[in-house]
This record gives structure tokens, C-alpha cells and sequence, in this order.
RNA sequence: GGUGCCUUAGCUCAGUUGGUAGAGCAAUGGACUGAAAAUCCAUGUGUCCCUGGUUCGAUUCCUGGAGGCACCA
């Protein structure tokens, strides 16, 4: 029963994520799960970096390019489908690679997130008018006659995390806070994490790389095909808002280009820090022989199996 | 070859009437529960080109040198 077997990925950008997904998922016959939160609409496939579809047709993927960026779509609605697509698939494989990029994303599969009921999007849509007109203070106020327990917990300079606990507050009737920290249910499978790392030197060498293949694959007309779109949630992404930029006069593309490679390192940056903070992930340099990760993940299984 | 100007943080530069220095950008550290490739917080990292001199003290003034730029030959 405890035989099933989740073996996630996780590493900053460009690292390389991957190719080793493809290696493990070869050598333990199993499907991949995309735990990537811009890799899932299909109108955005250069600029997220999206296998391609050699890559994607050594195993079975899911969750990639699955639906569109008019879609709403959250880290809670990918929760509840990942644990389904897992439970599904954990009936014909016994390892399931998961690989992703986005730290929130992995720790909602793997730790689970705490239950909210929804909530119309109209409320934030409010929100984020108020806080143009009144300024990011009044909700702040707002936040502290509402969920004085939350305004006193998260960083309220932060509109985002203020605008989400108060969306709560208004559309439950309840305060932000009681619904956190609840116990969760637990996962019906075993779970080993495997960290890639390099030189932050070498990372971005790579990052540098990756844009300008970005455009010369065609960055350009694939931003130039969802320009009409640019506020949609799933188009602030990194490689797309500068060539955006560029379209709307405010940047060359000389400068675009430069300011993806930019913020493509500071999102690494990010990546790093989330990441290493789990000290259950084991490490593998990047140039590591699969083989002795495929090693590794050998031992693990035994010592679950048994 | 001559004359003038320049050399300070990773980059572009400011500054100290002599008391070892600070902006912008870049960078770095961090946070994160349904926007997360999003959003937010914090942080100055330095042989002030080298050498000798004057001085209690030189990155600052003076001598010599190196490199760069401009103009004149």
C-alpha cells in the first residue's frame, strides 16, 4: 500500500529540471506531473519554456498546456486536480516523477494547503479599486478591525497578502485566520524531494542562454498573439510583460530582452531561497551522472517497500 | 612626440576647503496558504590606479610613473 512513490524535482530556472525528469521517468517507467504554474496554458509555450514535444513523448505528461490563459486558475484548484491525478495514476505506476518550478505549487501537492471556501472574484476586483483610490493604508485599517490576528501576521506592506485576507474576511463572514493552520490530510504516498543546484554563475549563464533562444524560437510572435490579452493573470510572467513593454513603445527590444535575462535571475533568486528551505531535499549538483541519483532514489524505494 | 582632461563599489558617476567615502543601476539576503514567473521587506559590497614627498594624518595637495580619452603635431 505505502509503496506509492511521488519523486518531485525542484531547482531554479534553466537548471535543468527537465531533462532529469525525463531520465528518472525513463528508468522508473513513470509519468511526469508539471508542478510549473505558467507551463499550464497552451498559448504560452516558448516563453515558459515548455518541453517540447520529443521531450514530452518519453513519458506521459500532465498538466502541461492543459487548459487557457482565459481560464482562472489557482494553487488551490491545482491541488485538488493533482492529488485526483495522482490517486489515478498511482493505480497503474508505483513512481510518479512530479517536476516544478513553482515552490507554492510543490508545497500545495506534497504538504497540502488549508481549506477556503471561494470567493467571487468581484471582491477583489473591489479591493484592488479601493486600494487605487484610497491607497494600500485603508485596507490595512480595514484588515485590522476585520482579522486583527492576520494584520498582525503577514506583511502588511504586501498589498496582496492584505487584499487576499481581507477577500476572505468579506466573502466568508468569518476572519482570514480561522481557516489556517488547520491539521491536514495526510498524503497516501511516499515522497522524496531532489534538489539540482549550480553556481549562482552558472545559472545565470544559463538563464542569459535560454532568452536569446527564447527569441530566436519566436518569442516575439508568440507575446505578439496574447498582446491584445496583456492583463490577463496568466500573462504577467516574466518574458512576456518586457516584450509588452516593447510593443507599447515604453522599451527597445535591445532593452526587453535584457530586462527578461534580468528578471528571469532575480525569479531564480527567488526559486533558490524557497527551495532550500526544506531540509528534507537532497541536493545533486547539476552535471551529476542520472546514475547515481537513480542510485539514490533505488535506496529510498527499498527501504519504503520493506 | 606635445598639451589638456580623466582614473573612486560589478557598471555609470558624485564627493571629501586634508580626518579612509555615497548615489543610481546591477547584485545579495529574506518572506510567502487560491495573483506565486505574482507580490513584498531588508542590505553598500571599496588597495579611492601605482610610487615617493609634504603633513599628526593623503583618496584629496605636490613629484614621478602606468592606463584611458581628446586636441595639436
Amino acid at each position: 500500500m505505502k509503496s506509492k512513490q511521488l519523486i518531485t524535482i525542484v531547482g531554479p530556472t534553466a537548471i535543468g529540471k527537465t531533462s532529469l525528469s525525463l531520465k528518472l521517468a525513463e528508468r522508473f517507467n513513470a509519468p511526469i506531473l508539471s508542478c510549473d504554474s505558467r507551463q499550464f496554458y497552451k498559448e504560452t509555450r516558448i516563453g515558459t519554456a515548455v518541453p517540447s514535444e520529443e521531450e514530452q513523448s518519453h513519458a506521459p505528461h500532465y498538466f502541461i498546456q492543459d487548459r487557457s490563459i482565459f481560464d482562472d486558475y489557482n494553487v488551490g484548484q491545482f491541488e485538488r486536480d493533482a492529488l485526483k491525478k495522482l490517486d489515478e495514476l498511482f493505480k497503474t505506476h508505483d513512481v510518479i516523477i512530479m517536476v516544478g518550478g513553482s515552490g507554492l505549487y510543490v508545497d500545495a501537492v506534497l504538504k497540502g494547503l488549508d481549506y477556503f471556501p471561494e470567493i467571487s472574484p468581484k471582491i477583489r476586483e473591489q479591493l484592488n479599486k479601493d486600494i487605487e483610490s484610497n491607497g494600500l493604508f485603508s485596507l490595512q485599517e480595514k484588515l485590522k478591525n476585520l482579522d486583527p490576528e492576520t494584520y498582525n501576521s503577514i506583511a502588511v506592506e504586501n498589498p496582496h497578502r492584505v487584499i487576499r485576507a481581507l477577500e476572505v474576511c468579506i466573502g466568508s463572514g468569518k476572519t482570514y485566520s480561522s481557516f489556517k493552520n488547520k491539521p491536514k490530510e495526510a498524503r497516501n504516498f511516499n515522497s522524496i524531494k531532489i534538489g539540482i543546484k549550480a553556481d549562482r554563475e552558472i545559472i545565470y549563464n544559463r538563464i542569459n542562454q535560454r532568452v536569446d533562444n527564447m527569441i530566436k524560437e519566436g518569442l516575439l510572435e508568440e507575446a505578439k498573439a496574447v498582446y491584445p490579452h496583456k492583463k490577463v493573470n496568466a500573462l504577467q510572467t516574466v518574458g512576456y510583460r518586457e516584450i509588452f513593454s516593447y510593443f507599447d513603445g515604453d522599451y527597445t527590444l535591445e532593452f526587453a530582452v535584457s530586462e527578461i535575462k534580468k528578471n528571469t535571475r532575480r525569479f531564480a533568486k527567488r526559486q533558490i531561497t524557497w527551495f532550500k528551505k526544506d531540509p528534507k531535499t537532497i541536493w545533486f549538483d547539476y552535471l551529476v551522472n542520472p546514475k547515481i541519483i537513480f542510485e539514490t532514489v533505488q535506496e529510498i524505494l527499498k527501504i519504503n517497500k520493506y
